[in-house]
DNA sequence: GAGCCGACTTGGCTAGAACAGC
DNA sequence: GCTGTTCTAGCCAAGTCGGCTC
């Protein structure tokens, strides 16, 4: 149903702080208390809580008096958050800052941390609008030896990894000792009986569960990392035969895939599944971890790529350095601050938010919105230039004209060669004509006038005085400031996407069977919104239009969607900004739960290996599907429908997809997400050679290759493995460990310019063990050339210096330049100082060149936006002296607040 | 348990801003 | 100040995955 939205109930962010970015935080205490569980975990959690705070979503009836019907009758999850402190957070608990964080509010925790002054603290924070406060866990830092050493009286075998007690090897060294806490301390798996034998291979308990037989010893102390622990496991690897194709073909380039370890199959020992029921505060003393060894005993949590290359150096820390670092790191924050500090102080939307956000399905995300709604693309201003038919000029009605347009500025696309996208265009477009319009055929068009306008009007904009840009710049501006905050309780937050996108041409990737269609425009009647029950429903801003419905779903953190023209079954949604408390938080739980994986990676690693020869073909081609998800960071898979693009995931995989190179290679080479091919030969261990190899057997090669799997049964298999667990976690936790790894083994003394090149060493890795590609840039080879031919004057110049040397040595004067003047006579010293000069510059030169080559193919932002722990660039930039923002642009500083305060000794 | 819905996260591209070199 | 290059924010497409329904 439409809703008409009041005329005069508009909030106006202009009011106040209209001069810069939002800079309020959720100030109150009970918000640092936020649950970082994963959503299960929480989920469960929250059944317990009391309730408080939960009111229905739907039927909603706004100020106004609109009927604001929800779509679903759901009720909102309570809003108390669970009397739980955060194990999985936490991530330096035995630093400096832990003690301090359980009794200080999060400035003192960072200043704790950091050692910055006072002012660089409480600007920083404030500048940061996504600051999400840090969990104050009482068991942070603690030795957590509680009562609830009763999983202690198991048996001495429960403590060690599943994998040794197979072996039958004792492992006493191997107990958890770690910062973080498995989900399981949280108290959902409070007790666990040991139920059958740990050699029954067929042991229906959940294997994270089974896995959690090793009961930690509630040693969970938070020291730091310390690498000469580690085992070299060089020896107990294979090395990948990684073969790359052309960068040039946009295909991978996954070099050093890891082999995973042989022998480490575990069996199953089984125990009683999670009792959900208990009380938080009991559950969180029963400490049940499935931490089979002592983190740093092994690689096992290392990326196979990286183990291989893992040698033995370890990061030395000195107390001189931490403070050193750190005030380099909070240096570079306080020009930041300032304006924010001042925003701060003028707010009137600074409030206590008595609960906090937390993300998980049902639950609570907030208890009041503000916002004021979308803005809408201006209509379509004909230009009136007629585009050919046949040669001759066509009349076009304005709404023809405007979809005429829109084909005729992507002339210079490839889209334009693509048949599916003409073919498409063609079909709306001639609805549009309808059929008794002179254009009967695309290609007789002449879309020709139409372009040479565009460009006419785009060499217009670009010609206008630096004025005049400013002009139109500051006037979108005014007119866009009050869609671009939200107030999520009392905090004034920026909004990510509030503009409508406007009607153009789907530009579908791949060969998309819907490229080319018109994406119509969308009207407010289109779009529904959601906001809390008790503010003032924004003002439509099309005259004499409505809102098609109004929310007030507070389990949800979209502000509005509609739903998308091209495919009407799915919805496009406006969120906040990623810079929001909302997105922070969200953030550092998937980074936590990849953490965790690492807890959990060896014996997961052992289930499936040994499943890589079970007799249940759906388990061998789990076992399978897990190995490469983990080895090559493959993403899960989902189905498709036909009418989106041929592309593929792990699950998904063809027969074809995979070529079986005797004695023990795979070659994967089909089209992943975004229609990015994907290209790689890689070594694997022999039983997943072979049962590929079965998989494959009497099928086509259009045939699933996993045809007993899809991403559903695999994920939750894999929460069985570890609670939360799914394929995407694997991407996140190999991207992080790799980066991790190889800052802590290359970092060496220097300045800050190599180190930075020591982290764009370690980002672009992790770039190619994502595959993430870009094309190439149409400038590429120019600049190369240029570049090529820079170095070749150098080194002319190089050869003159060299003669000069030699003249100046015997007393007589330089030779004329290519021009024929004479030129300035120079000391052999000053000769000397030149040449090096010169040299040095080529070798800057070639080394520009070949990190734009290497690059030339790799998108090293990706990762780093999605998949890297800022919390390990952080810590590491505050031991090795990096100002921040060398690694982290502002938008990237602003999305990580919540991670500026890590400990320096902070390691993923 | 399949299919679908809904709510997110992930991801490459690009216009334009910012910067560097001259 | 100009020009070429690099960086970045924003755009929006394309994934993942949980939960609901039947």
């Amino acid at each position: 149903m439409a809703v008409e939205a009041p005329a005069k109930h508009v909030y106006d962010f202009n009011d106040e702080d209209d001069d810069g970015p939002a800079v309020f935080k959720r100030n109150s205490t009970s918000s640092s208390k936020q649950n970082p569980l994963n959503s299960e975990v929480k989920k469960a959690l929250s059944q317990r809580s009391d309730g408080q705070s939960g009111r229905p979503s739907s039927n909603v009836r706004a100020p106004n008096g609109q009927s604001s019907n929800a779509q679903k009758n759901k009720t909102i999850g309570s809003s108390k958050s669970p009397p739980l402190r955060s194990p999985i957070l936490s991530p330096k608990a035995s630093t400096s800052s832990a003690k301090a964080s359980l009794v200080k509010s999060p400035v003192a925790n960072f200043k704790a941390s950091t050692s910055l002054n006072d002012q660089s603290i409480q600007t920083l924070k404030q500048n940061m609008s996504t600051a999400v406060k840090e969990e104050k866990s009482p068991l942070k830092g603690t030795t957590e030896t509680n009562s609830d050493d009763d999983d202690d009286d198991d048996d001495d075998d429960d403590k060690q990894p599943l994998s040794v007690r197979l072996k039958g090897i004792s492992n006493q060294g191997n107990k958890g000792v770690r910062t973080s806490i498995p989900v399981q301390s949280q108290g959902l798996v409070p007790k666990i009986e040991v139920k059958g034998s740990v050699e029954d291979p067929d042991d229906e308990a959940p294997l994270s569960v089974r896995f959690n037989m090793n009961s930690n010893t509630g040693a969970l102390s938070c020291k730091p990392y310390d690498s000469d622990e580690k085992k070299p496991l060089v020896s107990k690897i294979q090395q990948n035969d990684s073969t790359m194709k052309d960068k040039q073909q946009k295909s991978s380039m996954l070099s050093g895939k890891r082999p995973l370890d042989k022998g480490n199959s575990s069996d199953q020992s089984s125990a009683k599944k999670p009792k959900i029921s208990d009380s938080p505060r009991t559950m969180k003393c029963k400490q049940v971890t499935l931490k089979a060894e002592k983190a740093d005993e092994d690689d096992d949590h290392i990326p196979i790529a990286q183990r291989i290359k893992k040698s033995t150096s370890s990061d030395s820390k000195t107390s001189s350095m931490k403070q050193k670092t750190t005030k380099v790191v909070s240096s570079s924050f306080k020009k930041v601050n300032k304006k924010s500090k001042k925003e701060m102080k003028n707010s009137k939307y600074i409030k206590s938010t008595k609960v906090s956000p937390s993300s998980g399905d049902g639950q609570k995300k907030w208890n009041t919105l503000v916002h004021n709604g979308v803005i809408f693309p201006p209509t379509y201003k004909p230009h009136g230039v007629k585009m050919l038919y046949g040669g001759r000029p066509v009349d076009l009605t304005p709404e023809q004209e405007e979809v005429a347009t829109m084909f005729a500025v992507m002339k210079d696309t490839d889209y334009m060669s693509k048949t599916q996208f003409k073919k498409n265009f063609w079909e709306d477009w001639s609805k549009i004509l309808g059929k008794n319009h002179t254009i009967k055929d695309l290609d007789k068009c002449d879309f020709t006038p139409i372009y040479e306008w565009h460009m006419q009007e785009k060499e217009k904009k670009k010609q206008m005085s630096s004025e005049e840009k400013k002009a139109l710049k500051e006037d979108k501006l005014k007119q866009e400031e009050k869609y671009m905050w939200a107030i999520v309780d009392g905090v004034k937050e920026k909004v990510g996407n509030f503009r409508v996108e406007p009607p153009g041409l789907f530009r579908g990737r791949g060969e998309h069977p819907k490229m080319g269609k018109l994406k119509r425009r969308i009207h407010p009647s289109d779009i529904t919104i959601n906001i809390g029950k008790d503010a003032p429903i924004p003002e439509c801003p099309i005259p004499g239009e409505r809102w098609k419905d109004i929310k007030h779903d507070n389990t949800v953190t979209w502000l509005a969607f509609w739903n998308d023209p091209i495919n009407p079954k799915e919805f496009k949604y406006v969120f906040l900004a990623a810079s929001s408390s909302l997105k922070g938080q969200s953030d550092k739980e998937k980074y936590e739960k990849a953490r965790m994986l690492k807890d959990y990676i060896k014996n997961i690693r052992g289930a499936y290996t040994k499943d890589f020869t079970s007799k249940d073909v759906m388990k061998r081609q789990i076992a399978v599907a897990t190995y490469l998800i983990d080895k090559l960071a493959l993403r899960a898979g989902n189905e498709k429908d036909d009418d989106e693009a041929d592309t593929v995931g792990c699950c998904t995989l063809k027969v074809g997809n995979v070529e079986c190179i005797p004695p023990n290679k795979l070659k994967f080479d089909f089209l992943g997400k975004d229609s990015i091919q994907y290209v790689n030969t890689v070594e694997v261990e022999l039983p997943v050679y072979k049962a590929i190899g079965q998989f494959q057997t009497g099928k086509s090669k259009t045939d699933d290759l996993f045809d007993q799997l899809d991403t559903s049964k695999l994920n939750a298999h894999l929460k069985e493995l570890m609670p939360g667990l799914t394929a995407k976690v694997f991407r996140t936790y190999n991207a992080s460990i790799t980066l991790d790894e190889m800052l802590n083994k290359e970092t060496k003394d220097g300045d800050v310019a190599e180190k930075v090149v020591i982290y764009q060493r370690a980002n672009k890795e992790v770039a190619i063990i994502c595959n993430h590609q870009r094309s190439i840039s149409k400038s590429h080879s120019a600049q190369m050339s240029r570049l090529t031919d820079k170095i070749t004057e150098l080194k002319g110049v190089l050869k003159e210096l060299k003669i000069d040397l030699d003249r100046a040595k015997k007393g007589k004067p330089p030779l004329k330049d290519a021009d024929g003047k004479q030129k300035r006579n120079l000391t052999p010293e000053a000769i000397n100082k030149k040449i090096a000069q010169t040299n040095a510059k080529i070798e800057k030169m070639e080394r520009d060149m070949q990190t734009k080559e290497d690059l030339k193919t790799v998108a090293l932002g990706t990762s780093k936006i999605n998949y890297l722990d800022p919390r390990i660039t952080v810590a590491w930039c505050k031991r090795h002296e990096v100002p921040i923002e060398k690694i982290f642009n502002k938008s990237l500083l602003a999305k990580f607040a919540w991670a500026m305060d890590v400990d320096p000794d902070f390691r993923f």
